[in-house]
DNA sequence: GCCATAGGGATTGCATACAATATCCAGATT
DNA sequence: AATCTGGATATTGTATGCAATCCCTATGGC
């Protein structure tokens, strides 16, 4: 059961990865008719999808003008980034006295992952999802699924600037040591310096991110 | 311009209202033709205006199964007012040195309006509407917009349970009066009462409701 | 030269109609 | 008696086509 993926999902999550990945700059007015000959489906699914990325943030609709890929201030970032050091310090905070050893190995084995695709020289599109998943592994135990669901959406609402930051910076490395340093201290128990280092972990990405804008806006 | 609505949000819109004024239990199914005539559209809207609604949380769908209204456990609700406590007190701590006087007084005429529409003995379904208003105009200086879709998202998740609570309990004045409370200390521009005050009406509000859920999950 | 304004064209928003899927219940089987 | 099977039924999911709305440009007035 619940295998079945309509047509409007489909088109929601390949445009959401597409959008993430940059295909479409801010702004790109995204017209029904073209998706909809692109994935050989109807206008109906298409909108539908449309709606779906809306209500994730990524796009716009103007009425009977259609949809718009959304443009994120240079503010908004760093309060969405203040949001996540927020959340997540807090789910932290709520998680690691329930950390199991099944769970810290969980954790551990998506860093050995990332780790063995990087040495292999594959894609670095997809670091967003190992850190994202990464990420996850250590809330999780929280049992906070309705914080964690506000957490995904931040994340994908910011997630098109992580991407952009990774293309244009070599901040891969760092964080790996952090995610590493993370884990140890997750490991220890000792709360307060993993919640410490998760919130500069974020802030230092969010403030790169603010760096490679700013310069882009200046270039522009 | 902008002052076009879709069916599809006016579908919305309603249900929501709908939804949230207790029309519909838990887990009713919401079936697209009945709404369709209901409303005198077709599928279309109906459908698009209930993903609109299951990305609020409000409704569920069940592939091919339709859409259900949501139910949430009291786990759930107190998470969610876990969260309210942790986003608003944070949203409120950077409004509060930006509040003007024009704020304040804002604030104010809100709590006026709702004792004129209580004297006036006008339905109490609004209420939830009123006290929506008061709390955002105590936060909008905060130059937070993120943050403040996030509350917003958080009380219309919670909603149908704040308005059952105000049905079953008489928790409206003291409510009342914690408002008049929380402007005169924003007011006087202390920051940390005020946080804390504002902590616990929320945290107030949620035991009221998980009391009440409690009570109704015992008698089913 | 600048602003208001009407018509053409492009695109969305929606209604109708059809296809696809899950549920339900009767009947057979063990 | 309980479980499994299969087809009928109800409901969703999608395609097609049309109507409504907005943008754009050209034209006229000041």
């Amino acid at each position: 059961m619940a295998t079945f993926k309509t047509r409007a999902q489909y088109v929601a999550d390949d445009l959401r990865e597409r959008i993430l990945g940059g295909e479409f700059k801010g702004g790109s007015q995204l017209r029904q008719d073209a998706l909809a000959k692109d994935y050989e489906v109807s206008r109906i699914p298409v909108r539908e999808a449309l709606l779906t990325l809306e209500s994730e943030g990524l796009v716009e609709f103007h009425a009977h003008r259609g949809a718009f890929t959304t443009e994120l201030s240079v503010a908004a970032i760093r309060e969405l980034f203040d949001l996540r050091v927020l959340l997540e310090t807090y789910v932290l905070r709520h998680a690691i006295p329930n950390l199991t050893a099944a769970d810290l190995d969980h954790a551990a084995s998506i860093l050995r992952q990332y780790d063995a695709a990087l040495d292999s020289g594959s894609q670095i599109d997809n670091w967003s999802d190992y850190n994202f998943a990464f990420h996850h592994a250590l809330y999780a135990p929280s049992g906070l699924p309705e914080t964690l669901a506000m957490i995904g959406q931040l994340n994908t609402k910011s997630g098109r600037y992580i991407r952009m930051q990774l293309v244009y910076t070599r901040e891969i490395e760092k964080a790996e040591v952090e995610h590493r340093q993370l884990l140890e201290l997750a490991r220890q128990g000792d709360v307060d310096r993993t919640c410490q280092l998760l919130e500069t972990h974020i802030k230092d990405a969010a403030e790169g991110i603010a760096a490679v804008l700013e310069k882009s806006l200046r270039s522009a």
